[in-house]
RNA sequence: GCGGGUGUGGUGAAAUUGGUAGACACGCUAGACUUAGGAUCUAGUGCUUCACGGCAUGGGGGUUCGAGUCCCUCCACCCGCACCA
């Protein structure tokens, strides 16, 4: 009987289907494990070969930790909200439930094909109304909520009304606007608006004004990345910043927790340093400049007030408040033609080109608090106003970018750090003695900033103040295909939607395009925005990381009506143990569900406060090109060896009618009609390609569905191969060629049961111990790399196992049933198959994986390697019992020794028992 | 510029604690069986040398009896962030 491996997998595929065998239970006395994927979002272009890599892995982890007795849930589902399915919709009018559906059903196949054990029962769609619902009461806790600094939690609004009610709000300043401060009697003196209107400024997800790119030729509004140069990338059209009052969520209330809560969750440190870079946490102080004839302040901020001294000119952004105000009339017009230069410039061009110094003079001079001297106020664009309070006090001697400036307007520059300043480049030492400081003159930088913090919070010019990088993060879309509000607006204020009328569910529609003054195609649904005279709904959409920000909850009790997750349950599966995805997700998704999660821990509704415990980054697939080289101005192409003796043209051939490197030119002939008539010149007949490692992409030929190499190979040729490419997180090329010696292994493995002439030669009689020394090592090696993901090493493994089984001729049954536990999460089909040949009649998923017996593979000789002066000459058989004396005389005695030796007597001998022997002369 | 990562045969890679570098595969070479081979099996395969040997883990230096592994320094590539005060 051959290794039919389509029979094979079609029908266990079929059997565990039929059976329910992936079907996970919420109530079970086992241990959890949860074993997560990055649900995917179901493009139309479906799945190449890059893309179940992570889905394999999870795979084999959730099969092996199952057979170590653990209850492990391991869902699958979509993202299915999104942009590109709206665009296609745009384009071709195809609903985009429709377009979602069908897309959703092949990629369902293709994951299928690979025989994967997820429990379909629990599949979820973060567009079906039944998900939505929950996103949208979630929103409402968020809305609901505010962040008690106090507390360090968020907590429902109604105990921020009590607080107002008793103090006002003293001692609970305004994360929207510090400036807003009220008594009780006040907050009891508003009326509802203006209640409502101060909620809103506490709230965790709030209503603000802000800027969208709006792009009046394609009615529509764009991304950032959809905008080049001030025009949208499609079409080239003029894109204006236009204000929109849109959802914002006040993740930065969060920003500590957000840092603190890393040190407690295993990801790499490549993931933690960008979601740290991200939050951009800095310490430093604010500091009020007085203005010189004039009654305004300029507050900075600054991360070293220890330089305060050494302030030679202080830099407002070009859009600071104050700009009108302190410009003397002499300056006038230069600020005024520097502004205009300003705002001519798009975001990215600012951003761009860092090298070109751009500034000019406001004409005012602030004054030094600490020293009393006149300082000059510039405006430069290298001054956000977004960040800090869009000022800085300028210390060229420590700043390079300070540096550059005061050198390129001649500003002049005073040190303030001795000898660590050599005037030509700024040294932003941190350890240097001040000098000409006043009164800190010579004392250690770290020391002054202490002294001179302690001295502006005494003088009350200042206070110390922590700065964080991130923004709110912005939670509207003026889209269709998204969640929407469960909110409505009554005269301008919004209202939440009772929560027993969710879901509030998206209106079906057939015209895609943008509402109006860049409101999002909602709007132009009348019957379902006007509720009521003066009462409208909220016609924006919530962004793609609604849905998945809490998606990994859901799973657990996916079809709960009455709560997104029973608590119960929530507190028996508790947080992801393995989350598997890509990089990409970084410091988008993998930010935003660490928020909602503590978000929802706070609120007492799930037991835990970060979502994954452990996360891996899967490496990217790369795509390796083929190339042929076509003769100039003929049809003729010639071989990759010969290509030089000619002048040709490179062109890329699809790397699916390439066996290797060598090009089916039949094949080639039929794959576009302008190579019918193709000639060839070939080396030792054959047409060999050029190759090229790449990103995969459809426009370089070089994509590979996993359906066709599952059709050729089967899938669990596929799954370990995927495997045995490499490490797990490290990116590498897909080589089609290289499949067989995976595919070589599986039909070896079937020969230790089944022999061409002699059929089923699987014997009932007692192992010796050289196999159970293989059998033994193989456990103790493949468990150790599977727990690791080690997948690569572990692969390895099995084919050094089943080569030495074959060699000593092994057919036991009572090891070769123990090798098919170890290998079934990897070949769950072949595994299977194998399992019930040796006459078993329950499944090999509910197996017991083999224990690891250290008696097996105790060793009593080992082969050391004996070297002189450190490079080994030669190797000796020797009884790991012999201890270094005894070891030494026999080494002495070595032929090969005494001929290095040269009749020398050595000066040492190391020998460490069980590794090696070196001798040096 | 800052932060993180990676550099090992023709190719993908291995080496878990500083101890025989290149396991396991792909490819290639030769051979066996075969009507046939894109099946299977056997042997070989880092570079160099007729050989003894010498040289080899991006380059250079160091620590050590011994370094792919530790330290210093430089280079290349990849990823992320970027006038962030």
């Amino acid at each position: 009987m051959e290794y039919n491996f389509r029979a094979i997998e079609q029908k266990w595929q079929q059997h565990w289907k039929d059976t329910d065998a992936y079907k996970v239970s919420n109530d079970s006395n086992k241990p959890k494990c949860y074993v997560l994927d990055m649900f995917p979002y179901p493009s139309g272009a479906g799945l190449h070969v890059g893309h179940p890599l992570g889905y394999i892995a999870t795979d084999i982890y959730a099969r092996f930790k199952r057979l170590k007795g653990f209850n492990v849930l391991h869902p699958m589902g979509y993202d299915a909200f999104g942009l590109p399915t709206e665009q296609y919709a745009i384009e071709t009018g195809q609903h985009p439930a429709i377009t979602t559906d069908k897309n959703i059903e092949s990629f369902r196949s293709q994951l299928d094909n690979i025989g994967f054990c997820y429990d379909w029962s629990r599949e979820i769609r973060t567009s079906d109304p039944s998900y939505y619902k929950w996103t949208q009461w979630i929103f409402l806790q968020l809305f609901n909520s505010w962040y008690n600094r106090a507390a360090e939690k968020a907590e429902p609004i109604e105990s921020l009304i009590h607080a107002f009610e008793q103090n006002g709000n003293a001692g609970i300043p305004c994360p929207g606007d510090r400036a807003i401060q009220f008594s009780a009697a006040d907050w009891k003196a508003m009326d509802e608006v203006a209640q409502r209107n101060i909620l809103m400024e506490y709230r965790i997800a709030y209503l603000a004004f802000a800027e969208v790119n709006w792009c009046e030729a394609l009615g529509t509004v764009l991304a950032n990345d959809e905008v080049i140069n001030g025009l949208s990338e499609r079409g080239g059209y003029p894109v204006v910043k236009k204000k929109m009052r849109q959802w914002f969520l006040r993740i930065t209330e969060y920003a500590d927790r957000l840092l603190t809560g890393l040190e407690t969750i295993q990801f790499s440190d490549a993931m933690k340093d960008m979601q740290r870079n991200w939050i951009g946490k800095s310490q430093g102080a604010e500091i009020t400049f007085k203005i010189d004839q004039n009654d305004a302040n300029i507050v900075v901020y600054t991360t070293r007030p220890d330089t305060v001294f050494g302030v030679d000119f202080i830099v407002l952004a070009p859009e600071h408040d104050l700009v009108a105000s302190i410009t003397t009339p002499a300056q006038a017009d230069a600020v005024a033609a520097y502004i205009a230069y300003v705002q001519s410039r798009s975001e990215r061009e600012r951003m761009a080109e860092v090298k070109s110094i751009t500034g000019v003079f406001t004409g005012s001079y602030a004054i030094n608090p600490f020293n009393g001297q006149q300082i000059p106020i510039w405006l430069s664009e290298y001054v956000l106003a977004g960040y800090g309070t869009g000022a800085i006090m300028a210390v060229p001697c420590g700043d390079q970018r300070d540096f550059n400036f005061a050198k390129h307007f001649n500003i002049p520059i005073t040190n303030i750090i001795g000898d660590a300043f050599n005037g030509e480049e700024a040294n932003p030492t941190k350890d240097a003695n001040l000098t000409n400081s006043g009164e800190y003159t010579g004392m250690p930088m770290k020391k002054a900033m202490e002294a001179i913090n302690n001295s502006i919070e005494e003088k009350g010019i200042g206070k110390r103040q922590v700065n964080f990088k991130m923004r709110d993060a912005g939670f509207s879309r003026q889209r269709y295909w998204g969640e929407p509000f469960p909110i409505v607006f009554k005269n301008g204020v919004a209202y939440q939607v009772d929560e027993k009328e969710l879901p509030v569910e998206l209106p079906y529609i057939q015209d895609y395009k943008q509402g109006p003054e860049g409101e999002g195609p909602l709007a132009n649904v009348t019957a379902w925005v006007n509720l009521a005279e003066g009462v409208k709904r909220e016609t924006n959409t919530m962004p793609g990381y609604a849905g998945s920000s809490w998606y990994f909850l859901r799973y657990m009790d996916p079809h709960n009506d009455a709560a997104f997750c029973d608590r119960k349950v929530s507190d028996y599966w508790g947080q992801v143990d393995l989350y598997v995805g890509g990089t990409e997700h970084a410091v988008g998704h993998l930010l935003y569900s660490r928020l909602w999660t503590k978000v929802l821990y706070d609120l007492g509704h799930i037991g835990f406060d970060e979502p994954f415990k452990k996360l891996v980054n899967q490496g990217m697939i790369g795509g390796s090109s083929r190339l042929v080289y076509r003769v100039k101005e003929s049809n003729t192409f010639v071989s990759a060896g010969l290509k030089d003796q000619y002048d040709t043209t490179e062109l890329y051939v699809d790397v699916n009618i390439v066996d290797g490197v060598e090009l089916d030119t039949e094949a080639f002939k039929k794959w576009r009609s302008d190579y019918a008539t193709a000639e060839f010149i070939l080396e030792d007949g054959k047409y060999i390609c050029g190759t090229l490692t790449e990103k995969m992409s459809k426009r370089l030929f070089n994509t590979v569905n996993p359906d066709h190499v599952v059709e050729k190979y089967g899938a669990d040729t596929f799954r370990m191969y995927e495997m045995f490419l490499g490490p797990l997180e490290q990116s590498k090329p897909w080589e089609t060629k290289g499949i067989e010696g995976v595919h070589r292994f599986l039909k070896k493995l079937w020969r230790l049961f089944y022999d061409e002439q002699k059929g089923f030669i699987v014997e009932d009689k007692p192992a010796t111990p050289e196999e159970l020394k293989v059998l033994h090592r193989s456990i103790r090696k493949i468990e150790d790399d599977s727990e690791r993901l080690s997948y690569n090493t572990a692969v390895s493994n099995f084919m050094m196992c089943v080569n030495d089984l074959t060699d000593l001729k092994c057919h036991k049954k009572e090891i070769l049933e123990k090798v098919l536990v170890l290998l079934t999460p990897y070949a769950p089909h072949v595994s299977e198959e194998l399992w019930h040949q040796l006459g078993n009649t329950g499944s090999i998923l509910n197996a017991a994986y083999p224990v690891f017996e250290e008696k097996y593979v105790v060793e009593t000789t080992k082969e050391y390697p004996v070297s002189i002066n450190g490079k080994t000459r030669t190797t000796m058989v020797l009884d790991l019992s012999l201890e270094a004396a005894e070891v030494e005389k026999l080494a002495m005695e070595n032929e090969v020794v005494i001929k290095w030796l040269e009749g020398k007597t050595p000066k040492k001998i190391i020998f460490v028992k069980g590794k090696m022997i070196n001798i040096v002369l």
